[in-house]
DNA sequence: TTGAAAGCGCTAACAT
DNA sequence: ATGTTAGCGCTTTCAA
């Protein structure tokens, strides 16, 4: 019932090879036979069925899409950026959520194979050994986007979190403040444990501030973490008048958990984000905020893995795109 | 080189159909033997060909999703509700941006078809009559998800729109405002202009309130629309004194346009919402709104699809989840 | 309980 | 420029 390649070559009395290299695009046909079989499959309705055409030549045109939570605007922005660039080289894309769950990681890169994708694009906080050393024997391309492989073995795009979150603390040290608050989602995370953290020391160090350790807090990433923790720092005999935040909903959470104590920002405190989303002018005062270009890290990624599929040379494996500093309200200027 | 059922049977002296057999569990396999293939499946990690199977058995186990745009809330949210009930079935997800082009929702469809899907979930704000004829004539079967097909010939899950947007406005009603603006984004969405516009010119009408077309502002769906929606409805003779927003960024813009003029939020002016996303309570005041379960309607959409896909008999095809007036403080209580 | 064999719908040599 | 043919790796009758 269903019309295949066969039912076209019949009806246009040719080849079912010749059908296929018309449906195909090859230029080896004969513009009437061109033509002829066209209108056959126009008139059959014949849609091709990639099931079959992935069988027999090994390519789904598809590739597995890999993050912790569509639903959070980090990874939707990321798959955004992903799905537009797929699209343009014509890739469909497998998505699963995998929920920062490295059993479950391994499993849906299993299930990624079982589909016979033809590459891989994985996102996560952290990678476990497991899961490197699962994707490190892929039978299939595989490009990390935002998210950092320390060992540097796999593809990735990401920025450089180091010198951004440097940035980012520095830019309150010049201020005037010494006492400056760390309030990072999930330690766990590699960028915040291995990069905004440590950046936040080094800055601190490299200025000849004493770094207290009071002054980190770990959190989840949610809002609600973010007046907590505003919360716990104010019951510091000395509570920090500014604030590194790993993300803009801590960071807003911040501001709110000090407006509702009556404290002005940027006046009484200096508030500075990472992230830059488009909840940053949805707050009074709007966020300063390191801008992460999360769109651009998914089409980049995804432009890198289009060159691994059709084995073209890359020259940097490594990407680290450019970020901005977005001067608003939350500091002062 | 890629290990195939044929080199396991080899390997377990069995037939290839033995193999299927142990490989999808079914039960009339001796148990000895099934410890013999499963043994050397392990050995050799064989992994079946999901492509190999589908052409087979002509059923993929995946599902296409079609939504105008992940990176917004409202799709992410109904997109993770359809991925965790897929997974829980067992299928994976094809996802695609249509940006809401009723020539690429149209091509989209045509493509999940070509990759042989076992069904489709389809949103978008505005169905047309080319699209809606397209998917009646569906292979497989498709569940929209909050999308509305006014001749209801398409399953779907929604809410009622109507009642919702009823309740809200009555309830600036019950307030005592008889000056009420009405801020929705584009009102070529179906939910918007057939369901809240409605519901709102009724609610008014019912409570004898003379309508102001003037108080009807149509904007696109952002924060800055709200914002702006806000400050054209102050060049009027008589700005309204409460305000119904289509989703929480408009709702937040029109607050924060007050705001930023020195109009207090609820003593001045109210505002009600319409989604109750996490943004809801990440302004001050935080937002009274009308919930809408996105992550349910994703969830149910696909629960249905699931039933459909496997020919059991569904009662209701076009489902209303309950929805639920969130009583926060943009509005007086 | 197990095996043999015929496809599923297409691509990709290889011939012509 | 076009046709023939052998798979791709699996499921699924049908037999035994």
């Amino acid at each position: 019932m269903t019309v295949t390649i066969y039912d076209v070559a019949r009806e246009a009395n040719v080849s079912m090879a010749t059908v296929s290299r018309v449906v195909n695009g090859n230029p080896n046909v004969k513009p009437a036979t061109r033509k002829k079989v066209n209108d056959v499959i126009e008139r059959l309705e014949y849609r091709p069925n990639a099931v079959a055409r992935g069988l027999a030549s090994k390519k789904t045109t598809s590739v597995g899409v890999i993050l912790p939570d569509v639903s959070e605007n980090f990874y939707s922005e990321l798959a955004r950026g992903i799905e537009d660039i797929a699209t343009m080289y014509r890739y469909h894309i497998i998505l699963s959520n995998s929920d920062q769950r490295p059993e479950k990681e391994l499993q849906l890169i299993e299930t990624m194979y079982g589909k016979q994708v033809d590459g891989i694009i994985f996102m996560s906080e952290h990678l476990t050994e497991n899961v490197l050393t699962q994707m490190e024997k892929s039978p299939v391309p595989i490009v990390l986007a935002g998210t950092v492989d320390e060992t540097n073995k796999l593809p990735s795009v990401n920025i450089d979190y180091y010198a951004a979150a440097y940035e980012a603390v520095n830019r309150l040290i010049q201020n005037g403040h010494t006492n400056i608050a760390f309030v990072g989602g999930s330690l766990s995370s590699t960028i915040i444990r291995g990069y905004l953290l440590a950046a936040y020391k080094k800055a601190l160090q490299d200025a000849s501030i004493d770094l207290k350790e009071d002054n980190i807090v770990e959190t989840d990433a949610s809002y609600e973490d973010g007046m907590e923790a505003y919360k716990q720092l104010q019951t510091l005999s000395h509570p920090p008048t500014a604030y590194f935040a790993s993300n803009d909903e801590i960071a807003i959470g911040i501001i709110h958990g000090a407006q509702d104590t009556g404290k002005l920002v940027p006046n009484d405190i200096e508030v500075i984000s990472f992230e830059n989303s488009k909840l940053a002018r949805m707050v009074r005062p709007e966020l300063t905020s390191i801008a992460l270009p999360l769109y651009d890290i998914g089409a980049v990624s995804m432009r890198l893995l289009t060159k691994f599929m059709s084995k073209e040379t890359v020259e940097e494996t490594n990407v680290h795109l450019p970020y901005r500093l977005e001067e608003r309200d939350s500091l002062k200027k």
